[in-house]
DNA sequence: TATTCAATGTGTAAGACAAACACAATAGTA
DNA sequence: TACTATTGTGTTTGTCTTACACATTGAATA
């Protein structure tokens, strides 16, 4: 997208892209025990997801690939295609600078979610945009269109997934405490667990390694810090987990 | 579509249907102990999923419900979108008899499963092909493009529904026994279930209601009919069913 | 008509798993 | 040095799942 400018991307968008054909990514990171979405900001325009279009020999999957690295500068993601949203009002009070372009056409989207390591992520805006941030999820701002609808959607699936998904390798740092993967799934579930019981399923998947050392610097004890076995992770995800948060 | 005939669908199908952009339906239906789909058979050609395309102004869920009224004479069927198939090279050996047809042209497919009480359908095939035909879940034939693999992520995806949704409701006639009920599940899991287990999850939703009829015929003991009480069906639906199967 | 067969209807005991809960240990703070 | 909030660990209780046995019955068969 950088080699075609800003005015050619409007006239001539539908010689590189899909006519009618868009991919929205919900961006999921995960910081101070807060679970976070990155959004981007439209010139003079409102909040919206992070979102491309599909080149004409493209596969979709690569096009959210594309776009994922575009946005956080990040390769090799967790990406995961959950709904496609279809309804021709879904972009309603869309407008586009010249009324003739392409992409003033209805749109179809293809939602993906994205598990993300927060601090390996540099958020970048792309040509549309003005801004692009972390969204602590419990704190987000009206969105453009049905991104709303799209971020809630993705949220769902991400729940569901948890069940057999080990979500916290790809959204947690490498070392990282019990305490703080349980409020990671507190967040995603929406529920208090309790932490005894929580402790116990999770380490009964055996795909945890305790470490000897402690994360020190907040008040009161210092709790263990673990880290995930990579090859009983990618064991235990052929073999199918099965939870039940 | 009947309004359209063929050569002017080769030609100007895309003043109607958007560009690049097609349904596919995965319509399931039980009969004799079988899961069942339901193929269409095109002119000299393959066996392949019944499809359709989504017009200009109309949203792609109904034009799946559009579709499954045009191939099985139903409405109000139980549907179900799973997943949007997007690789540039999934319709290799594509051919149209006009070369500059729209039709020619990449498509990517949204996927959608249905489910449909066998024997309230009426298979008809449309202007593209000759034959339309349920098939035995274990015996399909070879489809045309990537539809086996579309065929086989909808099973997944009925699978996973099975735990919050009971799917008997839409795939059994009114009255079934409690042993047809069991083989549904079990061709879907592929998985051989206890009688007396499965009876017991099964009835412990609290949505069956045991006739005083039983079904006479079969050589043996003559098993109850049941059927699902509708009220505490939905009722149990808005509540999520929560079931491991 | 009596007997046999194969499938259905029902119940129970053992084991696995989840939920609820209590107390000791400890890193920083006052 | 005592305090506080949080972590580490284990036990009990009850529920749900699994495994399994025996009586019942409709039709087929002799």
């Amino acid at each position: 997208m950088k080699s075609l400018p800003l005015k050619d991307f409007y006239l001539r968008g539908d010689s590189v892209f899909l006519p009618h054909l868009s991919v929205d990514c919900v961006i999921f990171g995960f910081h101070e025990n807060q679970l976070k979405v990155l959004l981007l900001k439209w010139n003079e325009g409102p909040w919206c997801l992070p979102g491309g279009f599909v080149k004409h020999d493209e596969s979709v999957d690569d096009s959210a690939v594309r776009t994922l690295k575009e946005r956080t500068g990040l390769d090799d993601i967790y990406l995961q295609q959950f709904h496609t949203f279809g309804d021709p009002k879904r972009e309603k009070g869309k407008k586009v600078p010249d009324t003739k372009s392409w992409m003033n056409k209805r749109f179809i989207s293809i939602g993906y979610y994205a598990l993300v390591e927060f601090s390996k992520v540099t958020p970048r805006p792309d040509i549309l945009s003005i801004d692009c941030q972390w969204w602590d999820i419990s704190e987000v701002p009206t969105l453009i269109y049905d991104h709303k609808e799209i971020m809630s959607k993705a949220l769902d699936s991400l729940r569901l997934d948890l069940n057999d998904h080990p979500v916290g390798y790809n959204l947690l740092p490498g070392k990282f405490t019990m305490p703080e993967l349980q409020r990671l799934y507190e967040t995603i579930l929406d529920e208090k667990l309790d932490r005894r019981n929580f402790q116990k399923r999770i380490l009964s998947i055996g795909i945890l390694e305790r470490l000897k050392e402690r994360k020190t610097g907040g008040a009161h004890k210092a709790p263990y810090l673990y880290r995930f076995d990579k090859k009983k992770y990618e064991k235990a995800l052929k073999q199918g987990l099965k939870l039940t948060f």
